[in-house]
DNA sequence: GCCTTTTATTTCGCTTTCGATACAATATCG
DNA sequence: CGATATTGTATCGAAAGCGAAATAAAAGGC
């Protein structure tokens, strides 16, 4: 991908305001990376995983799960396996969510100068 | 610019992941799209106009300026001219800030698929 | 010179998040 | 079984952000 630091910018601050805009109330830096890992990466998800490639705390997870789950936009469960685990699934609240920040950002990056 | 959806998923996490690492303190959303608006746009910028701009009340850009203030990111002047109004004004610091976010944009955005 | 409008800030009570630590539940090792 | 390690959550006081309303300062209208 090509992109000169101005478009970069731009992109980013169009991307945003929509957001910022859009949502009833927009998330964190740091829930949505954890949402965008959960949504990216390959499951199983643990609390610990997360924290790990993250770099923050298992706290910092535990609440981001809190306040996500209530939303519905992410899930736990047990791990039955290892009870001491729990297991963070993709909702379809959640999906639709990654959905449209991907259309947002696909959609304003189309209004970006290419290369030039 | 030409962008698939998955590939700008992958650029909005790792540009998020790299600034949930690597600042102090990483700025809120709204911040973000305040400062990025000070440098992307032309000057002046009042707090009645950007309050406008992003469709947030006053007391959000207010409360924003300070934080950002102490943070040495941006700078306050009264409007000589109109002394009710307050401009906004770039500082060193905030230009270095911004010009971080665009290297971090532009770094991860070469490694991400093009048009696939 | 008042009265009204405009601008930015302050204040209020409330909610959320923070880091650090303590804790409860479960697994593992001997 | 009993000691230890691991996992996720709860608790603590502190800090920051929120919306709404009140306030202070300055400008403009008449």
């Amino acid at each position: 991908m090509d992109l000169r630091p101005s478009a970069a910018l731009k992109l980013w601050h169009d991307v945003m305001l929509a957001h910022v805009h859009g949502d009833d109330t927009d998330l964190s830096a740091r829930q949505m990376v954890i949402l965008l890992t959960i949504y990216l990466e390959a499951p199983p998800h643990t609390v610990r995983g997360l924290a790990k490639k993250l770099d923050v705390t298992k706290p910092v997870i535990t609440r981001a799960l809190d306040t996500m789950g209530a939303r519905d936009l992410v899930q736990r469960r047990r791990d039955e396996d290892d009870r001491r685990n729990v297991v963070i699934q993709r909702t379809v609240k959640g999906a639709l969510w990654i959905e449209k920040l991907a259309d947002s950002i696909v959609e304003r990056a189309r209004n970006v100068a290419r290369r030039s």
